[in-house]
DNA sequence: CGGCTATACTCACTCGGTGAGTATAGATGA
DNA sequence: TCATCTATACTCACCGAGTGAGTATAGCCG
């Protein structure tokens, strides 16, 4: 189960960038659309977004750039994991997806993705995770919503939201993992 | 029904901060108080956060400051709303909010909020017009879905969630209305 | 030959958000 | 009695998120 509950990390699409460039390095055009293309309904991002984040992942020694020139077309940066960008990658992709709707929904998504290019058999042991930690959070609100002073009446229907939409999306979850798992006897990936 | 479908406007606590400021004027750390104490469950906004919002809506015009000095405790400004302010705030009240999942957790709350502290008579038409943005999102997104291409499961993936969680979220809603017209004949509004 | 699209990237800006710092008064407690 | 903690009230410097417009060139299409 390796189940270790490990801080919020706030999520963004930095990673879904360094994953790109760990499957095959690139320029900033050319990530901005393979992003757009294969995870356009998860992480809407512009391109100049796509360039400020390269180049913060840049400063930060994730990855190196170099000027290629071209004939035709523009000169062209081609990126490049550093060691420290790969080992950054693989951490984010061992690593449990926080328990927020959001979470789920972007960084689990992302992580799911890029768990089916490299190494499908890692799967179950990532949906066994984001459940574990789903009932976690769902626990931990239960916790907060019994605590909760009386009156408020607004912050007790938040939160009563936000159980709900966790449930479902839990529930989503165990489902997705039931036929993923049933399919796996099958030899197919399951189908959308 | 009044269902006018606006254009969505970011989320942000800014109109919480209006709409405390509506109900009666105040000081940046008061206002900061009554935020977590009444809204905490939705906008988790820090001290410093709170002050930048209020100097940017000072600075856009909606509100004005005036530097008050006290006796034992620090000079504090207090805030007031001008003319354009009211009229930001009564605007954002009576507009729907937007139809994503984290509009209707945050946003729709907080107007539901003030529309019980100001004038609950208008929180039948508010969830009316809630319930129906949010079919009108959840067609959208199936039109969507249909239009996919081929391939790009993650894509498919995410689609399908999001539109579990606005179905649940509408079904939530649609709930609420029902007890909530329902209490409105029994005289109460209606618990958590 | 005039405009459209594709390639490839830059710049300037606003907004969101944090953490630490400043200054003072009164309460709490060893 | 002296230290320290909490409450009041705000400021500052910084980074990251995100947008919109701009730059420059090549090739295609009618």
């Amino acid at each position: 189960m390796t189940t270790s509950f490990v801080p919020r990390r706030p999520s963004s699409p930095e990673f879904a960038l360094l994953g790109f460039l760990y499957l095959q390095p690139g320029h900033g055009y050319d990530l901005h659309r393979r992003l757009s293309a294969e995870l356009g309904e998860i992480w809407h991002v512009s391109q100049s977004q796509t360039y400020n984040i390269l180049k913060r992942l840049q400063s930060q020694g994730y990855l190196t750039a170099r000027r290629v020139t071209q004939e035709k077309l523009p000169a062209m940066q081609t990126l490049e994991l550093t060691p420290a960008g790969r080992a950054r990658f693989e951490a984010w992709l061992a690593a449990p997806t926080g328990g927020s709707v959001r979470a789920v929904r972007l960084d689990f998504l992302t992580r799911l993705y890029f768990a089916r290019r490299l190494d499908p058999s890692r799967i179950p042991a990532i949906l066994a995770d984001q459940i574990a930690y789903l009932h976690h959070t769902i626990a931990r609100l239960e916790t907060r919503w019994a605590g909760l002073p009386a009156g408020g009446e607004i912050n007790r229907l938040s939160l009563q939201l936000r159980l709900r939409q966790l449930r479902s999306i839990l529930e989503w979850l165990e489902e997705y993992a039931e036929t993923f798992a049933r399919t796996l006897q099958t030899e197919d990936p399951p189908r959308s």
